[in-house]
DNA sequence: CGACGAACTGTCCAACTGGACAGGATTGTC
DNA sequence: GACAATCCTGTCCAGTTGGACAGTTCGTCG
């Protein structure tokens, strides 16, 4: 099903091609992805994948590159954007930056997370950090925490922001809503800042 | 690589079959694993998957029953040992019991929710439902939580004891070691009781 | 115009997949 | 010991996969 019909014009079939191929390892992963869906999606000869990216895996790494490119600009931007109010609310902004706006970055992220190989620890490592940065500017200092909770502090707040990035679908079923739609976000990442914040048995 | 080399006694095959495959469905997902992989495993035809289980897809719900089977029990049987103290440290416990002891089952379920259909979906309302019975338990009544914050209450637990079972391979690489190493367990089940008990910011 | 290189295509291929099937081995029963 | 049911195996099959490759189209530059 060539979702995308337009034939491209010649020379602009590389980027049809990375574009399909984004769309359809979001949705499907890349195992259960075929060279000739990822053609057929970016109406073009299954052939000139082979010639534009000498393989499938050369074909992922341009989409890596392409997306975890436009996401480490989405970090820095974000980061750039708040004023720096020093509070938690920033998470959330952060989050809703990284995560909301574009539901096929957000599947590809979770399909590089869960198809567990290098790739995803090394994106996991890169989101640590971030949350380390995050933390070690907004928590008190020096921290009230006893080292051994301080140590898992930014896993347990990517944990929570991650957790319905990686259970999406089940998510979804559950809760028969959108757990990605605006309002919904807003509400979990608030949810999420308060329990930060004091806990649940405050 | 038969890594189970004995060959079953006739009429343990069914047995072995469903072993093999909980095996290298947990460590590679339904997808990656092929029929003869499992026989293989198994020490037996791969034509006997199909006297015994039909088809590919009627082994994986053998194998669902018995993961998931011995789960319910596991929850089960968490749920009377401990004495009822009614803290928090109970949720620490029943973790444990779940998702620390048997690595495959640990593997398994990651499967289960990551390869997300409605299998996925069946099993995140049961977590979903048990994390909300013990939580209705252990909340003060009436919680002086406001609604829209204990509306996620269960969701937000169960993504901190999650998030580590879904990222395990990432994870292991980030922190250098077993993220469900008995040590490193009870650290971050203790940590995570802090942080639902007073928040990162108390 | 002509030719040259880059972009693109149709088609073939070996490997592998889940499944089909006919027949062989083993066990229990009379 | 004969027979039948169950368990098990070797082997074939059609479909799909990523890749290989020779040849065609197209823009561009002389």
């Amino acid at each position: 099903m060539p979702t995308a019909p337009a034939k491209p014009n010649r020379g602009d079939a590389r980027v049809a091609l990375v574009a399909a191929g984004r769309k359809l390892f979001a949705q499907q992963g890349y195992d259960a992805t075929t060279t000739r869906q990822i053609a057929a999606e970016a109406a073009v000869s299954h052939a000139l994948l082979r010639y534009h990216f000498s393989s499938k895996a050369g074909l992922r790494d341009a989409v890596d590159d392409d997306v975890l490119g436009s996401f480490t600009h989405a970090v820095a931007s974000a980061r750039e954007e708040g004023t720096d109010h020093g509070d938690l609310a920033e998470v959330g902004r952060a989050t809703a930056l990284l995560f909301g706006a574009d539901q096929e970055r957000r599947r590809y992220v979770r399909r590089v997370l869960v198809d567990g190989d290098d790739r995803a620890a090394a994106l996991l490592a890169r989101l640590v950090a971030g949350a380390e940065r995050e933390l070690e500017r907004l928590l008190p200092q020096p921290s009230a925490l006893p080292p051994e909770q301080r140590r898992w502090a930014a896993y347990q707040t990517l944990f929570l922001i991650l957790g319905p990035l990686l259970l999406e679908p089940a998510l979804h079923t559950v809760l028969g809503s959108d757990p990605f739609a605006p309002e919904t976000l807003a509400e979990r990442s608030h949810a999420n800042q308060r329990l930060l914040q004091h806990g649940l048995f405050d």
